[in-house]
DNA sequence: TTTTATATGAGTAGGAATACTTAGAAGGTT
DNA sequence: AACCTTCTAAGTATTCCTACTCATATAAAA
């Protein structure tokens, strides 16, 4: 290995520091630049050593880790950032993947768990803990909401599925008309019986349901 | 412990499945009520069993793990699915994700992982194994594509942003006009100015736009 | 056989967004 | 002082979609 993987390490608890370096540092591609037992410091060191990755605790002194997520963001810096987190909150974690955070994982974590987190986000992957990964599910997925539409949509005959699809692929009800030579009148029409059976209302109620909806038909 | 946690086990392999059933056997909460080396053999133990939970390998003689998903899904049985497999292929995790599966782990996983899995699965939550987190982070986000959006966004005056905001958030011109104490034609005229900063053409165009993005601003 | 569902087409009305032009007022820059 | 940006506003025209009503043909279901 000749070019090391750059690392620095935040957090305020010594011992668990201390555990944490030695974990990391025993592997021989990774190299601990720097620690820091506050904000303000991981961030000094952030900018100074240009690390290809920095552990934050997210409760720390100063800085915490989403001001320094949000500070690496602004200045655009090419950090790769890991969140070592006590605490199993939801909200916490949505604000993290917001803020571009690649990693997420709880300090009750086995060891492996960590050090193939520090692996994964050296390679340019995402890596969450696995007891979070719910939460994650429910950000890509919009289950419970539409599972009520879901069951609406069933009830659209054939042609009208495939008109919804072609609104959602962002064609007029011209365009459509033309596509399947007929009128654009019996395209106005399947759209009002489509609008009806979801029961949607208003100015491109349609269009706004196949874009929000596409993955479900 | 009154009630039981009732799961099943589906491998093809006899004695990793003998490891899995003494692994999660041990566990006073959960009892392993069948256990199959085969799809067709799985299939039949969750109709009949009704378990809360079936442990699948994907790769398996007869229905694989994909197949039996499916006719779970389609015949609205209320068993939870974890598929339990050897390879860690994005295109076999997102197809999983569609059939409604819980529990994605790879069998490299520590046995405390899978005991994880299935206590996060009973509980109702989803585990993905964290080394194919990253699939989902993609799932979620759509990263890639809105990278240049995301500087045009940066060319537009906050007023700008501002309307493209409530323009995400479904409210029509007339709207936005009262809540600001100013003309619909104002509003158009934004609208028309931040049409030509992003480049977007067409009938509804901000209205997609908005959608698209509104995690971008 | 009558009814129902589906697909087709049209009339009329109005709301909403895009497209393009012009223009005044306020603020800061050079 | 001249210039530029931003916000404000209006005129005019066109396209698209929603809303409601009516009508016809066909095929399936009761």
């Amino acid at each position: 290995m000749k070019n090391k993987i750059n690392i620095i390490i935040a957090d305020d608890h010594p011992i668990f520091r201390r555990g944490l370096v030695e974990l990391i540092s025993a592997i021989s591609q990774f190299s601990i630049c720097g620690e820091a037992e506050d904000g303000n410091a991981a961030m000094e060191l952030i900018q100074k050593q240009n690390p290809a990755i920095a552990i934050l605790d997210i409760n720390m002194p100063g800085m915490n880790g989403f001001d320094i997520a949000k500070k690496v963001k602004a200045q655009k810096l090419s950090v790769n950032i890991i969140f070592l987190t006590m605490y199993n909150e939801e909200e916490l974690f949505n604000k993290a993947m917001d803020l571009g955070v690649k990693g997420y994982i709880l300090k009750e974590c086995a060891a492996k768990d960590i050090l193939d987190c520090v692996q994964s986000v050296a390679e340019g992957k995402h890596y969450i803990s696995p007891v979070i990964s719910d939460y994650l599910v429910n950000r890509s997925l919009v289950l419970k909401i539409n599972e009520n539409q879901k069951s609406a949509i069933e009830k659209l005959t054939p042609t009208e599925k495939q008109i919804l699809q072609l609104i959602a692929e962002d064609k007029t009800s011209k365009e459509i008309a033309d596509k399947f030579f007929i009128s654009t009148r019996t395209v106005d029409n399947h759209r009002m019986n489509i609008c009806n059976k979801l029961s949607i209302h208003g100015s491109n109620a349609l269009l706004k349901f196949a874009l929000e909806n596409k993955h479900l038909f």
